[in-house]
DNA sequence: GAAGTAAGTTATTACTCAATAACTTTGTTG
DNA sequence: CAACAAAGTTATTGAGTAATAACTTACTTC
């Protein structure tokens, strides 16, 4: 197998197992186990673990996006917006992974952030950007709309990551019809 | 000093240790020396570290939960609003801590669940359920404004755990004065 | 002043983990 | 087939860390 497919499947073992247990709990160890590798080979591959969560935090963020701008793709205004929302349920429903390697990559940029590592956070904040920029076109390139649309998002990957049943009053407000997966 | 006064000085030096470390990164002994005591000591105070993070976590919504009942009380309906969005943001603004220690408490309690530990979120859970009460209330107990309010709040708390400056677009629709201190 | 108790310490253990170095295998090509 | 390179391994190190055990002050109260 080549380096660059090996990388490849590294991201997605990294994903996995960061989601879980976040950046400093989770042992490059486990994800070299994940993909069927020794664990020194990792640091062939990245120069160390903080690229390989990166480069699974950026992965995540870069396929929310282009989920929203499928979903959107066509659309505009009311429709656009629905079926972005719905698009974004289904993400969380089936696939719980990405909502929580999200919430890692935030706090574990926060934390880069407060200890004065601002270059950490420099890739999120553009695949960030890049997400915002699709939303804000699919919505018509209306700020508040755009606005509104991603507090929702943030709000259901909090009550998410809280781990709220989808039948609690938290929810209310959302018609999300099954958690993700664990 | 008593026992009593010594575990609140742990929380409030937990809550600033942990928010820039997040919960493994940081040791018990970091949070040890900032409450001027040795590390073993702490051991007598709590269970163990995971008692630590808890209580801090804990208190860190309590305090939000706190500031935002104290600046709705007496107005309702679009006063109570934005009585209650000036406050948070000030809250922010003045306390960067709490935010961080928020996210930082969302990662860790979403770690917790995929690894099948339900009862370390329980607190969370409660703790969060009592700040929607309140704030479900002060807005005449309306679930759609509640979800909205706390969705903004959510977006506030990713932006500034991504560390986007004050005058991003990222920020647009809101009117942040500046960022939380580090 | 003895005796108890609450607050605190030093020493230690058992363990985990990122990263480096040195070596080996496998496939390709002139 | 020789020689090179790419893919991969084993062995190791050095540093950090939650938690336990055993010991020590300092204060109170009879």
């Amino acid at each position: 197998m080549s380096a660059e497919e090996r990388r490849e499947s590294v991201v997605r073992a990294a994903i996995t197992e960061f989601a879980r247990g976040g950046y400093n709990a989770t042992s490059t160890e486990v994800i070299a186990r994940r993909v069927g590798v020794s664990q020194p080979y990792l640091f062939r591959l990245f120069p160390n673990k903080q690229a390989i969560f990166l480069a699974a935090a950026e992965r995540c963020l870069e396929e929310t996006r282009r989920v929203l701008a499928a979903a959107s793709k066509g659309l505009e205004g009311e429709e656009a917006l629905s079926a972005m929302a719905e698009a974004y349920q289904r993400l969380i429903v089936e696939d719980g992974e990405k909502l929580m390697m999200q919430m890692q990559s935030y706090a574990a940029v926060a934390a880069a952030e407060a200890a004065g590592d601002r270059a950490f956070g420099e890739p999120l904040r553009a695949a960030w950007e890049r997400m915002w920029g699709d939303v804000h076109l699919a919505l018509g390139a209306d700020e508040n709309e755009t606005t509104s649309f991603l507090a929702y998002g943030m709000l259901i990957n909090t009550l998410a990551s809280l781990g709220f049943p989808a039948d609690h009053r938290a929810w209310s407000g959302f018609h999300i019809s099954s958690r993700p997966a664990e």
